[in-house]
DNA sequence: AATTGATTAAAACTATTGTTTAATATTATG
DNA sequence: CATAATATTAAACAATAGTTTTAATCAATT
């Protein structure tokens, strides 16, 4: 039988602590130079454990990647404090505020940011899962806001396009951090940091996106 | 002695046929993912060969980087086509358009970029030297622009800022298009694809730092 | 033609990987 | 308490990696 079925407050169990360490090597390490070994070191278990709870390495990554996307969501919900029929604006400011909040922190909420950063690059077994249950959403989300922002019909082309110079936006400052840190040592990446980041992104792209509209409307007629 | 010292059109010797071959196995599966045994394979070579010419695999991996540095920035240089004294709205569309062109063509152009794009999230012990010899010096042939477009005195983060802006923009086709092909299955990125692709990164930028300066000259007065 | 140095080739070597096995320990249940 | 299910452990296994060794081959010079 299981034990510590609920245990809400004591010590981790077997499973929970590999998960937390796993979690760790595979955002450090990428799935393949992570090694079970070293996994399994850090949890403190038998280097069988993984195989005995997981069945093997691959799943053992599909497991940190649902634990790691709680994680992340339940802390940096896209829609963190809007209100219903709060303006398009806002809901931009703040979906960029929570995207940038969730990948660049350095809480386990920016686990999944940079499990998910690796598999741009490098796509797994589990990318598949990654493109339609969190990009495909998150994209649709955008997309509803800058379509609002562009107004009237416009071709899809554009709002995607659009949504691509945001989330890009957002995502350089955790894809290139290792460059960043090289480039300009002086810089820090706390809280206040990110919240200007987050400011310029949003003003950024609203100039943009403003500008836009109005040069379509000029088309138009 | 050599054979081949300057072979201009003939059949490839073995120490540039697995320049090619590790160029594109490099690009594809990344260093560590990378085996000698598959370079040596599609450069029709032994396993030996790599010891034997390039030391070893880690030292191949840098002479890949130069290799592929020279034929991208050859084609496709940060001031393609500029003419001395066109203004910054000109030389920054050059700049994306050279950028974008150069990194997400299907030629052996793309492939120092596609190697690039690995380091930015897994470095290797070549890091330090793309970051001092290519990221900088572009980093800083971007900034000259900007700081002109901004206009006056401006704070240097200010111009990082729109800087970060602009080149995320640009990579981002790169290290999410394996994304981009689930998401949006039917798009191509064919020659007039990537041109419009520049346009658009053109055009929402310049729109945004043309505002950014208005409201700075604002805040001044 | 012989000799010398550079190159290629096949095989073996060493280290590390994920996984499995089989024995032992622990826990829950009758 | 006894027993069966669950969990942990140490050791071995099989596969693959980069590299090295040693011998054979090739090309050019004397």
């Amino acid at each position: 039988m299981k034990k510590n079925h609920q245990n809400v407050e004591s010590t981790p169990g077997t499973r929970e602590r590999i998960l937390q360490a796993a979690a760790e090597v595979f955002a450090d390490s990428g799935f393949e130079r992570a090694t079970v070994r070293e996994i399994c070191s850090r949890a403190s278990v038998n280097v069988a454990a993984i195989n005995y709870h997981f069945r093997d390495k691959e799943n053992l990554y599909i497991e940190v990647l649902k634990y790691s996307k709680e994680l992340a969501f339940k802390k940096y919900p896209h829609d963190l404090g809007t209100q219903k029929g709060d303006s398009p604006e806002i809901r931009l400011r703040v979906f960029i505020r929570s995207l940038v909040l969730r990948i660049l922190g350095d809480d386990p909420s920016s686990l999944f940011g940079r499990l998910v950063s690796r598999e741009y690059i490098e796509p797994t077994s589990a990318f598949d899962v990654i493109v339609e249950e969190t990009m495909r959403p998150t994209f649709a989300f955008l997309s509803e806001i800058i379509g609002e922002l562009l107004g009237g019909k416009v071709p899809a082309m554009r709002v995607h396009m659009c949504c691509a110079s945001v989330i890009s936006q957002c995502l350089f400052f955790l894809y290139a951090r290792h460059a960043l840190a090289k480039l300009f040592p002086e810089q820090k990446f706390g809280r206040t940091e990110m919240e200007a980041i987050a400011d310029h992104i949003a003003g950024f792209s609203l100039s943009a996106i403003k500008d836009l509209r109005k040069t379509m409307k000029g088309e138009r007629k």
